[in-house]
DNA sequence: CGAACCCTTGATGGCGATCAAACGCCGTGG
DNA sequence: CCACGGCGTTTGATCGCCATCAAGGGTTCG
């Protein structure tokens, strides 16, 4: 791939503050691909060849483990995906899955293993991506054991709110089962969890929601109080 | 603190390999303070003022919110912890509580991201550590989702069992009320989880744990394939 | 138009939380 | 030295959240 091709990629906070040059490397090194939807990229357990960038689409990242199956997140464009895995060299914890027509940047693990070596803002930014996806995991271990159901949805629409553009309202991506499982329920009870919160200023329309009562959805979810 | 002091800690994965001399500016700007057992480090919320290292004792980090409050991780010696929060400066997301006397080297924060800059070596061990700890936290989260209580006790003494110097037996760290909570779950369910795993190869005398059916707690337990 | 499939709603059951009480351990004070 | 009280653990009883099973409505796609 030719740098000027993707800029938004370069503008990631991930590669914005490295060499130009390297760069330009680490992007011809590497290639975009178009998926259909439904596919699988790779899987729990597999050699982690390469870093995954999504430019366009929507992807899945699941554990299967003893005929059990949890989402651990929903990848929107534009975001890079399962660097721990690459930057150690440890096979995926995760199985990717395409569930839109996808584009992905595929930049081969020993490639940017090499460029984080010789880059040192590369480097910090790297340190800071694992650093906040890891703050990120806190919270969500945390809300996963102290929460119940109702109270995870609701959090989860105030926190889907504040970082959509539209102020009140939220497009959820992907199908409803999809996020039960990220939340760790069953649809059924994600359904039964939106009717709860119907008492509690939510709306629902679809995928379209409506947050109607800002502070009765805080009272009831009790979000946490540490910013993002 | 003095470098020669603590030769354990300068052996740590995330110092060992860095510069001699920063690492001694490192330890000569760090003091090493004595704490006594319930004393609360830091509270969730502050600002991350220092990166700390336990060097002796027993240390937990839990989150509390909402009048609800769950350990997230038992911390033992010779460990360094709140990584995440220092690197980024952000505040802490949780609160660290001695559970034992311990001994805790406190390295300013502003100074361990100075360093960090200067030296490749530090910052390359930083992502490296800040990596792991993401993939602990995923097999955490997974753990949790998809597994219920007694598996995850059994899940959680194979593991310990692993780690731990003499084979087939377990020490556990603090009380069980605390190993409860870690687990998510009421020290009542413990209890409970123990009995159930009386029939899967575990014998339980006080802090004390005896797996003598290694494979019968495999197969009740379904541990996850990928090893650490 | 029919067949999937997803979402929803209802009925039932199980895991785990809560409430309650008894036991054992340990440190204190009579 | 022993009695007492506090605390953690264990065991039992009950309750509530959520999973499971089941069925019906809506949408999409062949």
């Amino acid at each position: 791939m030719r740098s000027g091709e993707k800029p938004e990629i370069a503008r990631l906070p991930l590669f914005r503050d490295m060499d130009d040059t390297l760069r330009e490397r680490v992007f011809s090194g590497s290639f975009l691909q178009v998926f259909p939807p439904q596919l699988v990229l790779f899987e729990l357990g597999q050699r982690a060849d390469f870093l995954h960038v999504l430019v366009d689409g929507l992807v899945e990242l699941s554990v299967n483990s003893g005929g059990r199956d949890t989402t651990m997140r929903i990848v929107e464009p534009v975001t890079s995906f399962i660097l721990a895995a690459v930057v150690n060299d440890l096979p995926y914890l995760m199985t990717a899955r395409t569930l839109e027509p996808s584009r992905v940047l595929l930049v081969p693990a020993a490639l940017i293993r090499e460029v984080i070596r010789q880059d040192a803002a590369l480097m910090q930014a790297t340190m800071r991506e694992l650093a906040l996806a890891y703050r990120d995991l806190v919270r969500a271990l945390a809300d996963m054991k102290m929460r119940q159901s109702a109270e995870r949805l609701g959090n989860y629409l105030l926190q889907q709110e504040s970082q959509q553009t539209a102020a009140g309202t939220i497009h959820l991506k992907g199908e409803k089962r999809l996020l039960a499982s990220l939340l760790g329920m069953t649809p059924e009870n994600l359904s039964r969890a939106f009717s709860t919160l119907a008492s509690h200023g939510v709306r629902v329309n679809g995928g379209k929601i409506t947050i109607i009562d800002r502070d009765a959805l805080c009272e009831f979810s009790r979000p946490d109080p540490i910013p993002v």
